[in-house]
DNA sequence: ATGTCAATAAATATCGATTTTTTCTGGAGC
DNA sequence: GCTCCAGAAAAAATCGATATTTATTGACAT
């Protein structure tokens, strides 16, 4: 097992380090759903004490990364179809409204933000999987990031992070679909860029559905 | 040796009495929108050590009922006109969605339940606000509970929570409004056990809606 | 074999003290 | 009068150790 400290380099806190390692390890699978956290465990792969890392799965708690149970301790939150589907159906439903909102406010300044996050997205089509991804969340984030509502920006990250997990976890368990998605971006950012609000949101949930259903059949239950 | 906690005696973990003890005084306004919330100043409230209020904290920050700003503490998260709306509006949508797939779901234990928790809403009218509060929360939560989505349920609780910080906010500075929401009340259940979900909902809504009118207007910015 | 129970081991939760970091304060220089 | 910069004070973050709680083990009785 190879301890690597937060990705980048220097973090403000020891909390945050931790914080931000070992959400990347549930992301990616790296901490398997399920798997019981024992603090010792994961002071040593971080090196630091047990505070922060006491601290830093509180926080994951909020994200619904991870579960505590009162008492004896933390585990990662397990994974299964049911609560895929659910995570699937509130994105749809919360991101549809944010897209809306994000629309009806719309700004040229907003507008312009969008293309450059979708031609970026697209220059880092061939390059390593996480840097798309990166570039991939930025675009979707950006889509609904003119709603006016940080409660509902908030939760559309989360949500979007959730369903990354299973996005792993598929990749594990099959080799990896390769749909062409890209027109599918394009899709969406032209008929927001055009303000056809249902158009928009009928591409962008088709986008997440498709996915969806690819994704659920590599679980099982 | 023991001492006696603030709440209603035993609570599990220290961590766990400081949550709900610090939670509670966010709630009800006991400790300000926007308030420094100084460790020290908390472990002598709480009467315990500095980690389990740390841990509560960081906790509460989920619930965004306090929010982190990172090397540099925690403090009450500030409330705004613009906050109630967006927790209005984000509650109208998501409740309506739960509303919805509860009647879809609907069984006859559910049915009894929810007359069951109105019953004791109208019973608890009298009573001391603290109890209706509580009566109130556990029917609203009832008819959402049903929806067999956890999430979205987990998500109606905390939004609810924030929106009653609101109505403790107008509490305090204007007398209590005494519109009668009991009809209200008693029509959603009616709606609900016809399983109308349109009904159901827009009833549901308008309650909602005619409180936040209420609400808004104590709020000046 | 199986279930119970006490002793032991392991892990969590909590405390008290130390180390950083930020905030406050009072001049010195412009 | 104002900004800028030490140095002191306050507060947050972190560490190391202790106290509690939960999990495990193995003998013993059924």
């Amino acid at each position: 097992m190879d301890m690597i400290d937060a990705p980048s380099g220097k973090e403000t806190s020891a909390t945050h380090g931790a914080y931000l390692a070992l959400r990347d390890m549930i992301l990616t699978g790296r901490l398997p759903a399920g798997r019981k956290l024992k603090i010792e465990e994961l002071r040593g792969l971080l090196n630091t004490g047990a505070s922060p890392v006491r601290e830093a799965l509180s926080l994951l708690t909020s994200d619904m990364l991870v579960e505590r149970i009162d008492q004896r301790g933390f585990r990662a939150a397990p994974t299964s179809k049911a609560n895929f589907e659910e995570i699937l159906a509130l994105r749809c439903s919360l991101e549809d409204m944010a897209l809306r909102q994000s629309i009806a406010n719309a700004t040229p300044d907003w507008e312009e933000h969008l293309v450059l996050t979708h031609h970026r997205m697209k220059k880092a089509a061939g390059l390593d999987t996480a840097v798309f991804e990166a570039a991939h969340k930025t675009f979707h984030m950006a889509l609904l990031a003119n709603s006016g509502s940080p409660m509902l920006a908030r939760l559309c990250d989360q949500l979007y992070d959730l369903n990354i997990r299973y996005r792993y976890l598929a990749a594990a368990s099959s080799r990896y679909q390769n749909r062409d998605v890209s027109m599918e971006h394009d899709d969406i950012l032209e008929a927001t860029v055009e303000r056809d609000a249902d158009r928009a949101s009928a591409s962008l949930l088709s986008h997440y559905r498709l996915t969806g259903e690819y994704l659920s059949r590599t679980l099982d239950t």
